[in-house]
DNA sequence: GTTTATATCTAAACAGTGTTAAGTTTGAGA
DNA sequence: TCTCAAACTTAACACTGTTTAGATATAAAC
């Protein structure tokens, strides 16, 4: 399309919007939806363009991943750490969760293996920054350092299983009638203060 | 390939062989290795057969999901509860965990709502079968009937999560150099021991 | 037992996909 | 200004799921 733009041979950057493309896509249609050609498409070049940029396919969404690891651990750490470590880890929780559920397509990505090259050093170092306020958090408010790891696991798991028990439906067919978003904003704060009471 | 016999015109039971082949590519290759042709291929007939049994290729791998509920209904059923409410929990965690790991590709498609026709009225019949006992041991173990739902809910969502973490390679991550294999033999039980610790 | 009807499957095509090879255009450095 | 490497196109290949029209076998009806 290049927009208002004659079409030019270069695009000039067309890296950086290949990238843009396969985000909007994945936002829309979700992750099954995302197609390379597509996103060549929208970019207004042809399907053999992005080759040349990331490989394969999975270069392009592996950068998807990467700018959702960096979304999420931006959301993770918007929470300032205060004298209340078991409100940190509900906020942080909440977070999470609505993270998931406003950006499901790059969140689903985030952990699909097969679409991701984890191989690039930059995931490692995504994946860490992005959890790094949150491990902290849970270390806090449980205080015991030599199973933190664990403690970190089961916590993380938990949240990240109502991530993805929301976004399959089925929070919905457990607390039935209930919409994702009406689920994230009333069901979830008391499931939270449920679990984490202590230390409001 | 028809194995032995001759190709006759009739398969005679094409439905019960795609669903077969079907399992087996998904047992193989995982979700994203399945093919609606190449099931065709290995139960011996054209790309266009599958159709008139199943519509598309949703159908066929919704009765596939239909036996990966019906799998872990019995994993789980299988542990008889005893006086213990807290061991009947960890040893039905692990079952659901083990689960997982072990047939990694049913459970992946089982929580896929692109491939799984969730309005099969037989879905939700064998979902609701499959975490029947499992909530049942839940609501013993806690004793509160009014927040039942949310009580199952939370402990779904950290065994699920654990699951989906195993299953990602994220557990691996943060116990660096564990296997799936080794994570769910020997660090599971530690941990679930120590999520729930009371009447062992 | 013959005919009719229906379920079952094939063959061929369509539109789409990711990826690759060879060729063309462009911009930057010597 | 020339050279060269990077950027992109074109065309093809081997796939994919689904649809249409036609062929075949089984079952039912008479």
């Amino acid at each position: 399309m290049q927009n208002a733009q004659e079409a030019r041979y270069h695009h000039g950057n067309l890296k950086a919007a290949l990238i843009v493309a396969a985000d909007a896509i994945i936002a829309q249609k979700g992750v099954e939806g995302f197609s390379l050609r597509e996103a060549a498409r929208r970019a207004g070049v042809s399907p053999g363009a992005p080759a040349h940029h990331f490989g394969t396919a999975t270069g392009l969404l592996t950068e998807v991943a990467l700018m959702g690891y960096a979304n999420l651990g931006a959301a993770l750490n918007a929470v300032v750490p205060t004298s209340a470590p078991a409100a940190d880890l509900r906020a942080q929780a909440q977070a999470y969760v609505g993270f998931a559920l406003a950006h499901a397509g790059q969140f689903r990505l985030m952990f699909r293996p097969d679409l991701v090259n984890r191989d690039d050093p930059r995931y490692m170092q995504a994946a860490t920054y992005a959890l790094e306020g949150f491990a902290q958090t849970i270390a806090r408010q449980q205080g015991q350092i030599t199973a933190e790891m664990a403690q970190v696991f089961v916590v993380w798991a938990s949240v990240h299983g109502m991530a993805n028990l929301a976004l399959d439906g089925k929070a919905q067919y457990l607390f039935d009638g209930a919409t994702p978003q009406e689920f994230a904003a009333h069901l979830l704060p008391d499931i939270l203060a449920d679990v984490w009471p202590h230390g409001q």
